[in-house]
DNA sequence: TCAATGATTAGC
DNA sequence: CTAATCATTGAT
């Protein structure tokens, strides 16, 4: 599948995250295996984090913990939470300026529905973890994300769902959370 | 409804 | 320093 070899540029990455969050739903996550074989699946929910407001790890300050959703769009932004499980973001909009979209569910072709249905059991199945924080969503990391190939058959607009986001405690108000309504494997809480 | 589990932050 | 919180999940 050609498609999967042709890395979204990080020009898509460089704008705001709530641009970005809703136009990754149907592009593809990708991961290069060890053997050499290609892991990839549908993204099927997404959340968009801006700084300026609570529920974004860059809301209070700049540290070395959240430091590289202050860096360069376009990388993988990966933390450990509630001491169990990777959740995994794309650093979005510019530098300097805490931005980040959410990856919080994958659809994996031939694989049972729910193996990837939350942001940890998607880091769990690709195998994502701290070491990848910091690293270019490109091929050269083995990471990547890319547009739906043609050949795959569309995704109807009305499926798209905005919501509020979950799972937080701040910030529950903004409809910073896209899903696809048709998918099956879109977190539950 | 709650425990697991550890990094990070808030509060003295 | 200690306590609380946390962009979650699976079991009860």
């Amino acid at each position: 599948m050609i498609g999967l070899t042709q890395a979204l540029p990080q020009s898509f990455f460089a704008r705001p995250a709530e641009i970005v969050a809703p136009e990754l739903i149907g592009c593809l996550l990708v991961k290069l295996q060890d053997g050499g074989e290609l892991l990839w699946g549908v993204v099927v929910e997404t959340e968009a984090y801006c700084q300026g407001e609570p529920a974004c790890h860059g809301y209070r300050r700049r540290s070395p913990s959240n430091e590289t959703l202050f860096g360069e769009p376009g990388h993988w932004y990966v933390y450990l939470t509630y001491g169990i499980h990777h959740c995994v973001n794309v650093v979005t909009g510019c530098p300097n300026w805490a931005n980040g979209v959410l990856l919080r569910a994958i659809e994996i072709a031939n694989e049972p529905l729910r193996i990837a249905a939350g942001p940890g059991l998607l880091a769990k199945r690709f195998g994502i973890n701290r070491s990848y924080n910091g690293l270019v969503v490109a091929k050269d990391c083995g990471l990547w994300l890319s547009s739906r190939p043609t050949d795959m058959a569309a995704i109807n607009v009305n499926d798209l769902v905005q919501t509020t986001r979950i799972g937080i405690s701040q910030g529950r108000e903004m409809p910073w959370r896209w899903y696809l309504s048709s998918s099956k494997s879109v977190s539950r809480r």
